[in-house]
RNA sequence: GGCCAGGUAGCUCAGUCGGUAGAGCAGGGGAUUGAAAAUCCCCGUGUCGGCGGUUCGAUUCCGUCCCUGGCCA
């Protein structure tokens, strides 16, 4: 029987790193990042990155990928974690997805449907027509190609609406049509979602406020600071739009000063943290677990009798 | 102690020539298919500092008290 694959989600700050490592303690696990900052070099103290030590204990996959100036996506994420799931359980061992990139979970379950992937060159263009003729052009131009999908989309939800003409521009099908079309295939065999979350929405505010002054007593503003003088990132980078980066980047630019900086980078990372639950209530057969809670790695397994071997 | 300017949403403020008030930020809810830590949508009742007075009606005018900042002593 192959092992179950193992989805450990939560907001931000919630604890996932510690459950996962006690969790590698108790079972023979693999880790796979599901998130879309880890994957950067450098990015290490902002992200909460598992340290050396941590990933010497157990070995972590889709950390450090990438360079800060490269860009990641969905797609790359499903293609690599079926590989690395199939890998692990070949090895006999259980696949623990653990993150907060909930579009990479709901992906990798659910399937994604058959489409060309970011082109840069088409995307400078609409970014162009956006900025010269409006919002409203460019969603009135989707009507004309795909009404389907304007009606769906927001007139200002300029990246998807970019999104849905670059498809339309490269494939020559239309995003709806492809949604109809079938997904790529999800998980094979058993799937265990845990989810970690303090029932007390300010208990996470909390956690998440002393986290990002524990970040900055770190070293996390001379991390930043290293990134703005390479010279070659700019603000517009998905890795330099990362919550608490991007902030501090404000800071660095002058457009605040350095307490309002790290007031902004706690707001958006609650704001993240959010967005996230959001995700997450949409989740099918979640097991929740209290952060807090004694006994948690228990907890966990008594939960889900099929990880208990 | 005197004079001046303020005290309105969790914060910063606007406003009501008297008919009980609204922005930004914060916060809450939602959407989410190759940028997703992104992007977008929806949600605004609060003794308008306290107490009196005038008035049909006061957050708005008057008096007084309290608090904050500045200037003068």
């Amino acid at each position: 029987m192959v092992p179950p694959v193992v989805l450990l989600m939560g907001p931000t700050a919630s604890g996932k790193t510690a459950l996962s490592l006690a969790l590698a303690r108790r079972l023979p696990v693999e880790i796979v990042s599901v998130d879309s900052a880890l994957v950067y070099r450098g990015m290490d103290i902002g992200t909460a990155k598992p340290d050396a030590a941590m990933r010497a204990s157990v070995a972590h996959h889709l950390i450090d990928i990438l360079d800060p100036a490269e860009t990641y996506s969905a797609a790359r994420f499903v293609t690599d974690a079926q590989r690395l799931i199939g890998e692990i359980r070949a090895r006999g061992r259980v696949p623990l997805l653990v993150g907060g990139t909930m579009l990479y979970f709901r992906a990798l379950t659910e399937g994604l449907s058959l489409l060309p992937s970011a082109d840069p060159s088409v995307r400078l263009r609409l970014e162009a027509d956006a900025r010269n003729l409006g919002a409203a052009a460019l969603h009135q131009r989707l009507a004309r190609v795909d009404p389907e999908a304007a009606a769906r989309l927001h007139v200002n939800d300029l990246q998807r609406v970019q999104r849905a003409l670059e498809v339309v521009e490269l494939s020559g099908r239309t995003l709806s049509d492809a949604h109809r079309a079938a997904r790529s295939a999800g998980i094979p065999g058993a799937v265990i979602r845990l989810a970690l979350n303090p029932p007390q929405r300010a208990e996470l505010h909390a956690r998440i406020a002393r986290r990002f002054h524990e970040m900055m007593a770190q070293g996390f503003l001379e991390e930043v600071r290293s990134l703005y003088e390479r010279g070659d990132l700019t603000p517009e980078l998905p890795s330099m739009r990362a919550v608490g980066y991007r902030q501090l980047w404000g800071y660095l630019d002058g457009s605040w000063d350095l307490p309002e900086a790290v007031q902004r980078g706690i707001a958006a990372t609650r704001q993240f943290a959010k967005r996230q639950l959001t995700w997450l209530r949409s989740e099918p057969e979640v097991c929740w677990l209290d952060p807090q809670a004694p006994d948690l790695v228990a907890r966990a397994l008594r939960a889900n009798p099929m990880l208990d071997f």
